[in-house]
This record gives C-alpha cells, structure tokens and sequence, in this order.
DNA sequence: CATGAATGATGGACGTGTCAATCAGGAGGT
DNA sequence: ACCTCCTGATTGACACGTCCATCATTCATG
C-alpha cells in the first residue's frame, strides 16, 4: 500500500528544507509587532476601565441573543478554556459587570448575561476602541497590504488545521 | 515657517474615513490567528520545561557577550518592563536557569548569567522549538507571502512609531 | 561637599491564565 | 432503580504581568 502525504500540498516540498533566518526574522518581527499592538490597545481600552478579556466577554453578550449566554457557549464563542472563563467571570461578577444564574433546562448550567453597568461601560468603551485599532492598525495598511494580510491569515489558519485533518487521515484515530 | 506633516504619507489622507468591516475583521482574524501560534508553540516549548518568557530571556543570555548582561540592558534587549523581568528573573533564579550577582561597575546593577543548566536546556529546547516555528509558520507561507508580511509588519511598525514623531515634530515637547 | 534629582533594581498587591482535581447533574445501558 | 460514563462548571495552586512604592546608589548642581 503507498501512502500519500495529503491535506497540504507543500508539505514533501518542503519537509527538508531548513528554515531560513529571514523566515525566522519575520517571525520575531510578527511576534513582536503584534504584541506592541496589543500593548497599545490594551492601554487605551484601560481608559474605560476594561482589559481586553473584559472586552471580549462583553462584546459576546452584546452580540448574544436577549445578551445572555450559557457559559459553554461563552466559552466556544470566544475559543477560551472553560476555567479561565470561570476564573474571569467571577472576577466580573464582583465588579458587577456581569450576573450569572442557574439555567433553567440544564441544572449543570449557568447562565451568563450582560448588567446595565456592563452594558453601559462596555457602550462607552467601544467606540474609542474601534477609533484606537483605526488609528494604529487600520490607518497603517493600504488595500493591497490588506488583501495580503488576509490572504497569509487564511493560509496560516488552514496550515493550522490542516496538519490535523492530516494527522487524523493518515491512521490518528481521534 | 511653514510645518508639513510628516513620517506618514497617508495620514492626511484617511484621516476622516471610518474602518470597515472587512478590516476589523481582519484584524480579529490577526489577534486569533497569532494567538493561537502563540499558544501552540508555548505547548510546544513546555516539553522542554520553558516558557516563551524563559526562552527569550534564555536566547538573549546565550548570544550575549560572556553569557552575562547587565539587568536593565537585559531588559532593553527583549523590550520587557524591568519589574517584569526582576519577577522573573527571581523565579529562573530558584529553578537554577541563571544567577545574579553584583556589578563591579555600578554597585547599584545587578549582573545576570547563564548557569550551566540554563545552558544546557537551553541548548536542548532550541532545536525543537525551531522545527516547530518552521512547521507550523515558515512552511505554511510561500516567499511571495513573506515578502508581503515583512512589508506589512515594516508598515505596522513605522506607522506605530511614526506617530510618536509625528507628535513631537508638531507641538509636544518631550 | 552637601543635597536633591535621576537611575538600577527589587518587592508587594492584585489581576490574570493554566493545569489538574473536583463535584453535581444528565444520558444510556442493564 | 442502578451503575457507569460523560458533560457543565467551579475551585485551588501556582506561574505570570502590571502598577506602584521603595531603597540604595550615582549624578548634577550650587
């Protein structure tokens, strides 16, 4: 039986070939670029009184149906573990940004939904947020650069998930 | 005298236009994306029994000058806060990773070594981490799609501190 | 040289993230 | 009904990062 490598077409192409210092070079580059940009935007979203894990949580029961979520559709919903999400929402709790109760089909559930303070201060954070990522991010790149940028984030995701759909077709019984 | 805005070409330009969807959402799709690179090389490294944040402090140790570096240059060199990197620096400290002893020159600097072990790991954890950037970033990118990248991130760069001078040259005396 | 500002480094408090353990409740089979 | 397995969610321990205060030393200035 002859077994073909299959899921990323590059992938015998290159399988021997050692990566090259520019490569690497660009990887530090976008280590480093994208975490002084979150430094940026984390600093400005704190002018409202919010970390970014606040925003992302808000920003989740904004957008939520009647703005409540059960707490495992939270989590999938912004692919975080279950623990940290306990973990933060407690800490939202106590700062009343957020309620959580018992769900009502589900006695294991919870149910987590937006408070007005939440609400109110998550309203008041976005717009300046939006501003900030326009002004650092937005501003910086021409269409063509983002076109690019797309295209490589589309590449970098499916070689992400490809390796596994590969692992899996090639004898990994998951 | 006449003052012309400069450092950014663009800047003039888009001043009064909003973001669109489709940027926002790509730059959603550069927090996940890197973010989970991120994730998965720190899995990765954890096997050897380091942290991203050993490693950098480990590589900037190894290609210093006598393995040894002044805390604050340390600091500099990885562009860490310095309280952030004392706190560390205690906790490699205990795990037998580097040592610190005074400065001859400054009595009040401190110096930071390598230790054997420190070394040793370190040496031990590179190669691996290597092959991981490389399988799970450098081979997912074709050449055209990293000269794209590095222009993207020079742009990203220069605009973050383009805006600095930018600021200077027009009024706030730093 | 005396004194006040600046610098190098550390420490505590607190918010955050991960891992492993735990616990209550549902689901399916016998 | 009972047992087992799975799932939803929480917790504790600990590593990590930031903010702010502190302390010793050096530098600059009168």
């Amino acid at each position: 039986m002859i077994v073909v490598v299959a899921g990323d077409v590059t992938a015998g192409a290159v399988a021997r070939r050692r990566m090259t210092s520019g490569e690497l070079a660009i990887w530090r580059s976008l280590l480093d670029t994208t975490a002084e940009l979150r430094r940026v935007l984390g600093a400005q979203l704190q002018d409202s009184g919010l970390s970014p894990a606040d925003y992302q949580v808000l920003l989740a029961l904004t957008e939520a149906d009647g703005r409540r979520l059960r707490s495992s559709q939270l989590a999938a919903s912004i692919d975080w573990e279950r623990s940290r999400l306990s973990h933060h929402l407690g800490r939202m709790e106590r700062r009343g940004l957020i309620g959580r109760s018992d769900c009502a089909t589900d006695s294991r559930g919870a149910e987590v939904s937006l408070t007005e303070d939440g609400a109110r201060i998550f309203r008041c954070a976005s717009a300046p947020h939006l501003r900030a990522i326009k002004m650092h991010f937005a501003d910086a790149l021409t269409p063509v650069q983002f076109e690019a940028l797309a295209d490589i984030l589309q590449a970098l995701r499916d070689h992400l998930h490809g390796e596994q759909s590969a692992a899996r077709a090639s004898g990994d019984p998951s």
